[in-house]
DNA sequence: AATGAATGAGCATTCATTCAT
DNA sequence: GATGAATGAATGCTCATTCAT
């Protein structure tokens, strides 16, 4: 009798609208008619659905954590030594594998922006990095090293991956496919003063 | 006899008032009156002395560039070594001394979000980038190693800076005063297998 | 054998649901939504009964007015003298007895706004008013006095109880309980020179 | 060289604009659009001289209350009796004089009843029902007479006002021209129990 | 040079109503 | 009967830009 809910199937229609031309066009620019039409609905949806644009953009946050912890898990299954998931980490941010969506860049780029004007974003944004922060820190001080500061490299790398986020989309002459991930590498061991196994399986970093 | 042209000094007191409020609000919310009342001016006169919006930014990102450029010279001079310049040019983006301004941090990372949309922005936010990392490469080529490509070492420590930018702005309680100093230099360490020279002068790292 | 209609019980339902949020919202805010929220039904619900918005307004004017009358039948029942009938008109308006509903004040003010501006809604409102009118008139004429005019005087006492209503909604503290049918008891008693039977029964006036 | 200021012309030509279209439509469609076509101005330019459509409005309520309170100076001038100052001040709402407005009987009762919904409308609006209340306090209490209580004479006299706006509007087939000023002096007789001096002037009743 | 009023296209959001299920 | 997704026109408001003064 009653009519079927297509709820869930629209909110993820609608999210995957949005992230296109949030790469495409930044936050602001990303109206509410271009959300429809990209995710092949009418503007009246869109807030039939959500209360409001803001509303999409944090459930678009939520969705890169939940994928970002995702990728991790499955590329560090196994994996017991803490250099090993380190090495982990870094690949299931920067390695551009088969499952890598170039758009994810971009959308976490304008993101951090917003993070910085308006407060919910930022709060969503800040909790994400502050867990991948804990997971790094966690990792880092399992590796028997005297003179490094675990928090602090947690932050260093964190910053060259978003660094390196930047400069791919920015100036993409400099930055090579395959670089990102082998320069954070290379400046997570200078900070550890020690190597990290190679990459693993046929992502071709 | 004509009055004197206010001109130039208008002009700077305009990217002045948009420097303020590019780094509280962003590009699209950099609204002319907030510009106009920022610097202290009216809004008709904002257009009388620049044709755009746009154009104030791309004067903007000028004199950004012109100011890091200073800085780097001014810290590296009299300095011959390769090594001694390359802590001078991470210093002159990242040691919080006197002459430090938060603001253009702000700015910086406002801009590269704009890079990506605006092709006028990207092209001179990209000229910028080139500058630094063509004189990046120059520094880490004086340096007598083996094993290390230059232009990728360039570009990983480019990607460095911008990314403590980032983390800076975004989750200040994992990024402490200095560390982003701190941690870029052994990064780079850690990219060429030697020591650099420690921070000069007052600068509190 | 087809399921028994609840129609009936439905509209009701759906009028009862309106009247709360015209009586806290008004009209134009009265949001189908609210609506159907309100009655507990759904918003698909609420055109399946009514063919539209104004249709629920119009049948809450209809229910008003045969409650404003059933009202003034029960507490005239068994009085013959004039006076004595439009005392128990007076309350059966204003006194706020054990069966006074506070919304509906709200209800008739809202109303009596869109009177101005809708049509239909004059219709019905302007038909209400006249057949209260007429009543009053009435009973005013059937007080041998040779001073005065049943019209006027039926039209006064509509006003000031209009009046009251619309006082006690937006100023109540000037307008304490019991005042209404206190103060217009005795402005009707100045236009009849005369003086009216005392409030009945429980009404704690 | 600057160019002169027409700011508070403007702002009244707005107030004027708006005046007439919520006569005419009521608060909720009185739209930007049609102020701006009432008041031969662009859209734009009403919220270049006004934040928000409820900052109209509250002007206007502003400029009633200073209208009323003028004509009540106006008309109660020389008179040093409280029993004429009491029959200047039901005139000055109700007689409809060579002065009249007619539309702003249309606007206060459509602000009566925002007044009850916005809370902005509802304070000021508040504001000026209570100063309204305590002038006719201390008129009445400057009578002589031992068995009034004047806070109570005073919002029952406001009371019949506010009823005969309500009712010239809603059913003027039973309001004729005169009715209100009549009624309500009858009514306040019988509340004071004394006579009040009869209109004055022109004013056609 | 300077002012600030004026424009109008564009935006996010609301909502009565329709209709497939 | 009942549901709730879908529609699209309408609304208040914003803002870069223009221009008369």
């Amino acid at each position: 009798m009653a009519r079927p809910s297509n709820r869930e199937a629209r909110r993820k229609q609608i999210v995957d609208g949005f992230q296109k031309v949030l790469a495409a066009n930044g936050y602001e620019r990303a109206t509410t008619a271009s959300i429809a039409e990209s995710a092949g609905l009418t503007t009246g949806l869109i807030h039939y659905h959500f209360g409001s644009k803001l509303e999409i953009l944090l459930e678009l946050v939520a969705t890169i954590g939940a994928e970002l912890e995702a990728r991790f898990q499955r590329m560090s299954e196994g994996e017991d030594l803490a250099l090993a998931q380190l090495a982990a980490f870094i690949d299931s941010r920067l390695a551009r594998g088969h499952d890598a969506k170039p758009d994810l860049v971009a959308c976490w780029v304008a993101i951090g922006t917003e993070a910085v004007r308006i407060p919910e974003v930022g709060q969503v944004y800040g909790d994400l990095m502050l867990a991948q922060h804990r997971q790094l820190q966690d990792i880092v001080s399992r590796i028997p090293l005297s003179d490094v500061e675990p928090a602090e490299v947690a932050t260093a790398i964190l910053a060259a991956i978003e660094g390196c986020y930047q400069l791919a989309l920015t100036v993409p002459e400099i930055a090579p496919t395959g670089f990102a991930s082998r320069s954070v590498r290379r400046m997570t061991e200078g900070l550890l003063h020690c190597k990290l196994p190679g990459p693993k399986g046929r992502a071709d970093s």
